[in-house]
DNA sequence: CTAATCTTT
DNA sequence: CGGGAAAGATTAG
């Protein structure tokens, strides 16, 4: 039947059981340290609304943003100082929004809107990224739950816990110092295990050069410079640095240019991401093609297939109907193509990162001595809690089965390019650091 | 550019 | 007062 059947039976029956067995799992959360960063927050929030009832001359309840309004806009009376630029606006009734367009214009009339704008700013940080999981916590720890079904690309989701959007957080502490909060050093591993995480490195590139057989992509990881990394060799190439010199912001901006040209970005969308003018990024779309000429070709190629059959498949066989490929409106239409292209590439990707989830989980069971649980999974990254005398041994056997699904014979796939699977471990989440190949330290 | 979750308005 | 939609933040590629 479609040929669906497979990739039912050999993935999505057998990633059921690793996930509950990730659902049943307990991720320790260091309480203390998630207290205090609340509090701190909360010191910080209470210092804010002083000022901002200091700005306005009475006390009001910072959060509500009717009696903001009443105070900005009646007492102040602030919009009639701005008449020349245009009207804040207000849709359904006829007052005055207090949303952050509105007080960025405003800030230069008057301190409040500013102390407003930080207070919201700390407040959602505080409520996402603290009490989000301080509430999700039973005892010491948490479990996400993960949704199977939830995504048209194949990729999974969790819930609760939103364990794939942690990142650090950066606010003004007492003047001059500024503070930073890393909410994934909150998460620890049991006493006497480590952390273990394996990412495919530039795994949907990776999947693009097989797909696409670009012959200049598929250089750039068939050669066996393994040690370079596509990103920063681009960001090097674009900044006129050293390899060396490139940051790991300038890493970041290389990768997501390049993502961005590949899955259809305009002009105007990407002259913002690099900072040029529309024209010049146009230019650099048209140059970045040129070089990787079958990438268009095997965009085209997509969305062509995708008219015909009304759907695109991944490579292990996943569909994603599109019904508005044939629509009249472009834009429309134009947003089906590129999610066309997306598809096929980061719903590959998905599958790739599932049958290496079933494929350790499978290793581990049936390994008499290997005691490694997955924790997680975000996207290209597999998380484990290992015990400390086996984060070696581990290890090797994790790298070299990632890597080998490069060929999985059951799905037919047989990849063009090499996959490449990077290591790092830590006693926190917040503090990884890369583990390297064992056999080219010691020779 | 695509995919997602979560909070605010 | 609460539900829901849209906007805007983040993450991943």
């Amino acid at each position: 039947m479609q040929g669906l059947w497979q990739l039912f039976y050999n993935m999505e029956l057998g990633l059921m059981t690793v996930l509950a067995a990730m659902e049943n799992h307990r991720i320790h959360v260091d309480k203390d340290a998630l207290k205090r960063t609340s509090d701190l927050l909360g010191t910080k929030l209470k210092q804010l609304e002083q000022e901002a009832h200091k700005a306005a001359g009475q006390q009001f309840l910072v959060t509500s943003s009717n009696q903001l309004r009443l105070v900005l806009f009646e007492k102040l009376r602030l919009q009639e100082l701005c008449e020349n630029k245009k009207l804040p606006k207000t849709v359904l009734k006829q007052h005055h929004s207090t949303s952050e367009v509105v007080l960025m214009q405003l800030q230069d009339l008057h301190p409040l809107p500013k102390i407003i704008l930080e207070y919201r700013q700390v407040h959602k940080i505080k409520s996402t990224y603290v009490d989000g999981i301080m509430s999700c916590m039973k005892k010491s720890y948490i479990s996400s739950t993960w949704n199977q079904t939830g995504t048209v690309s194949g990729r999974l989701s969790a819930k609760h816990p939103v364990i794939m959007h942690l990142r650090s957080l950066h606010f003004s502490g007492k003047e001059p110092e500024v503070v930073t909060i890393h909410p994934r050093s909150m998460f620890i591993p049991a006493e006497g295990w480590t952390f273990l995480a394996a990412d495919f490195s530039q795994v949907e590139l990776r999947l693009l050069a097989h797909l696409s057989l670009d012959p200049e992509l598929l250089k750039l990881f068939q050669e066996p410079k393994t040690t370079a990394d596509v990103f920063s060799m681009l960001a090097s190439q674009w900044k006129g640095i050293p390899e060396t010199e490139v940051k790991h912001a300038d890493r970041e901006q290389a990768k997501r240019i390049v993502y961005s040209v590949v899955y259809g970005a305009g002009k105007e969308r990407l002259s913002e991401i690099l900072g040029i003018t529309a024209d010049q990024a146009s230019q650099f779309v048209e140059s970045f093609l040129q070089k990787y000429k079958q990438v268009r070709a095997f965009t085209q190629k997509t969305i062509q297939q995708c008219q015909k059959q009304g759907y695109v498949v991944s490579i292990m066989g996943r569909r994603r109907p599109l019904p508005h490929i044939g629509a009249q409106d472009y834009t429309i239409r134009t947003q089906a193509e590129r999610q066309a292209v997306n598809f096929v590439v980061q719903g590959s990707a998905a599958d790739l990162c599932k049958i290496a989830m079933i494929r350790i989980f499978t290793l581990l069971a049936s390994s008499s001595t290997l005691t490694a649980r997955l924790i997680a999974q975000i996207h290209d990254e597999l998380l484990f809690e290992v015990e400390d005398s086996q984060v070696e041994e581990f290890a090797a056997v994790l790298k070299s089965t990632m890597e080998s699904l490069q060929h999985v014979e059951a799905l037919g796939v047989h990849l063009k390019v090499p996959l490449k699977v990077t290591l790092s471990t830590g006693k926190s989440w917040g503090s990884m650091t890369e583990l390297l190949d064992s056999r080219s330290c010691s020779h």
